[in-house]
RNA sequence: GGUGCGGUAGCUCAGUUGGUAGAGCAAAGGACUGAAAAUCCUUGUGUCGCCGGUUCGAUUCCGGCCCACACCA
């Protein structure tokens, strides 16, 4: 009696499984609505998966979804944080991953929606465990690197942290002082952190991905940034440049407004752009970080590429792998 | 009409003391483990404005023409 009755507790616990609907691609070829059907498809909420979206302060340039997009399923990760305490990908996974829990609680499946490629992986594979780096060695790597520029971070990189010298990218700044900082503070290098060992998930992965012939995707950004233009882009960068000075800070400390759509308004608020050139560069910028999404996504095996008006196709395949 | 400056890669320009040319940006492809809308890597044949002349050889020198800009009339 009592054995059948842990065998059948057993069985359930087997067949309930968690789903995490990862929709993925380009910027402006069209998740956010895609989105949104499928989480009312499913019952579900939806967790973003974008770097920039999650900043309080960007709006109107980062395409955050609107008022009525986010009333009409729950949102996480949107206007969550502020630009002044700036995430990674690591924090993005534990927030991420707390977010899919508590919908869990209630739900089986999650949409997950973004074009930020390693957050995705971060939250669906995880990152290997990196040591604590005390800031205070980051911030005196940054100022060095400033002052004295690429050759002393290669040279001191070559000195400390020879392994990584000879497999890492040495024209790329960011890396190396990743890894020198990771070096200064535990005497060991980031390789051997660096393990590649994907983490078990609460949950599993349909990762849907979509696609537009460029032609058509170029055409919906250059409309995209123009729209984005006549709903006050400009008025948010000012109110942004307004902050930074309330602030005294500089924009180029803050990683977030590196962010297409704004770094060229501000260069165009310090007169060395005229506006027109400014829009035309981020029309530019963005196909190609809308590239850059493509050849990320395109080597992940795991996707299933629709047409974003494909939602029948997207919803089939979604049913075919939960049920 | 005159004078000056220029016409070289899709764009902005460099260069060749005469042996057919190279940067940045763009474009295309790629990478990516705590900055990722970031950061980085790879890829450059183009009647060197047109027509003549000099020369073994002209994009480079000379002459003429056309075009653009500036100034003078």
């Amino acid at each position: 009696m009592t054995d059948l009755k842990t065998s059948s507790v057993r069985m359930r616990k087997a067949v309930k499984k968690n789903f995490s609907i990862i929709v993925a691609g380009p910027t402006a070829v069209g998740k956010t609505a895609v989105a949104i059907q499928l989480a009312k498809w499913l019952g579900t909420e939806i967790v973003s998966a974008d770097s920039r979206q999650c900043y309080q302060e960007l709006s109107i340039g980062v395409a955050r979804p609107s008022q009525q997009e986010l009333h009409a399923v729950p949102h996480h990760f949107i206007a969550s944080h502020s630009i002044l305490h700036e995430l990674n990908a690591a924090e993005y996974a534990d927030y991420a991953l707390s977010c899919l829990r508590s919908v869990f609680q209630q739900h089986n499946t999650a949409v997950v929606v973004g074009g930020t490629g390693l957050y995705i992986r971060a939250l669906t594979e995880g990152l290997d465990a990196m040591p604590e780096v005390d800031p205070a060695i980051r911030t005196s790597i940054l100022r060095q690197y400033e002052a004295f520029g690429l050759e002393w971070l290669q040279q001191q990189v070559k000195e400390k942290d020879p392994l990584y010298y000879k497999t890492g990218e040495l024209q790329n700044p960011q890396r190396l002082m990743r890894a020198l900082e990771v070096v200064m503070a535990t005497g060991t290098s980031i390789r051997s952190f660096q393990r590649g060992v994907k983490a078990r998930q609460p949950f599993e992965s349909i990762k849907i991905g979509l696609e537009l012939p460029r032609p058509e995707l170029v055409a919906r950004i250059d409309a995209r940034v123009d729209q984005m233009m006549a709903e006050g882009l400009l008025d948010e960068v000012k109110q942004l440049a307004e902050l930074l000075q309330s602030q005294e800070l500089s924009r180029h400390a803050i990683t977030a407004l590196k962010t297409v759509g704004y770094a060229e308004l501000f260069e165009y608020l310090e007169g060395n752009d005229s506006l027109e050139q400014a829009v035309e560069k981020i029309k530019q910028h963005t196909r190609q970080y809308a590239k850059r999404q493509m050849t990320w996504f395109r080597k992940d095996a795991e996707i299933s590429w629709f047409h974003p008006g494909d939602l029948e196709g997207m919803t089939h395949y979604i049913g075919e792998k939960i049920k």
